[in-house]
DNA sequence: CGTTCAATTGAGGAGAGTCAATGAAGGTGG
DNA sequence: CCACCTTCATTGACTCTCCTCAATTGAACG
């Protein structure tokens, strides 16, 4: 059907129950709600919610990384977020999540049972409305650019959420960048090869990316 | 460049201060802060507000329909919201806009000079996760659906904001339906007369669609 | 009735997708 | 420790959708 392609993905199989609690740390600065929470450990591709579920907690990556995402019938997937440590993420409207939410390796979350309150509503506010900026950046990314400037602007964000280091390391794979960029994992993997001979990266490993050229790269997506 | 095309664009010429303000009659019931506030009208294509400048306000639109976007330098556009009446638009992170507003035709708008506080928080916080929810679906549409989908799906979007009645009235033009849509005016013409000629929809006029087979529709969006 | 701008339609080409084969990496068990 | 297997990534050949360029039609307005 041609249709942009994307992987089929049935949503991995359910291992709720597999995670093990662990006693809360105080939370970090970037988010702290005033009430009990613990951190819940998951492994590579285990589902933190699912598409449809009643939504009663908000979630905050400790470590590792986490992709929100939705599927079409057919299986096409769109990721509309990755969330990295630091990170709030879970918002629901009218009470239900309308996304899956899943680690994308091993990831350690922290779990606030508690709705957005009198105490909290000005940092869940705010958390939320840079979900809203990033989603609608997004969509000029993935609306206007080709795949050049997509994976261009992939590796910029990558690189601005890891202090810009110019190593920066991928915790998720070609097809999950496809499925972020709406593109193949064929189209991702050429566009990174395309990238190393024009001297723009040096690609240590599969999933560690130097940025030689991070001028050029920025160029690209204007 | 090839690049997902789009038409060329100019942010529009200021016209601030053509708008004639009114005294503001009882807020509808979908958001009504305890606040002073008023309805300006804009004429089409008229800038509500500019990327970049300070956002000190929420929008309301009473009448007409309201387009929130963004420009690559070199002009191409990507549309990530329209606005139709009753609905609320102008969230802000970090104090200053990341997008522009303009009126897509003639529009009244409700303008809330008062920042979300102790007592308006929670209809914020509703109506900017619902606007997180829409941008993030319109990314699967955008980045996994192919021209017929996503025309398809953004007739039944149109329709179901107009109480589902079988005409739907387009406020926006073909370029506007390309730019949000992500693709050419070309394109966007193109599906609309293929829809046309299967019997789908009926084109009584440029901006009215009457649809004909809905579920034919829906099946297509799947 | 001419002017203007938007929308439609056509012809052709380019970018990204599909299908398929090869290469590299990591895990398991003998 | 190595052979085998599985999974992921890369590369190539070919196809197809949608974009580009261009001409035509249609609608609105003075």
């Amino acid at each position: 059907m041609f249709a942009q392609a994307a992987t089929a993905h049935a949503p991995t199989a359910p291992f709720r129950g597999h995670q093990r609690l662990a006693e809360a740390r105080p939370a970090p600065a970037s988010f702290s709600p005033d009430q009990p929470h613990q951190i819940a450990f998951f492994e590579a591709n285990e589902e933190v919610y699912a598409q449809g579920e009643r939504a009663n907690a908000l979630y905050q990556v400790e470590f590792g990384a986490v992709r929100l995402y939705r599927l079409l019938s057919d299986g096409r997937r769109q990721i509309s977020a990755f969330h990295v440590a630091g990170e709030v993420f879970g918002f629901e409207a009218d009470g239900h999540h309308h996304f899956f939410a899943e680690a994308v390796g091993p990831a350690g979350i922290r779990v606030f049972r508690q709705p957005a309150n009198e105490g909290n509503w000005r940092q869940t506010l705010d958390a939320a409305l840079g979900a809203l900026v990033r989603a609608q950046e997004h969509l000029l990314v993935i609306g206007r650019q080709n795949a050049a400037e997509r994976v261009a602007a992939f590796l910029l964000d990558m690189m601005e959420r890891q202090d810009n280091a110019r190593e920066v390391q991928l915790p998720m794979s070609r097809t999950d960048i496809g499925d972020y960029l709406g593109l193949t994992i064929e189209t991702v993997s050429r566009t990174f090869s395309k990238f190393k001979s024009k001297g723009l990266v040096r690609l240590a490993n599969t999933r560690t990316v130097e940025v030689v050229d991070e001028a050029a790269l920025r160029a690209m997506c204007a």
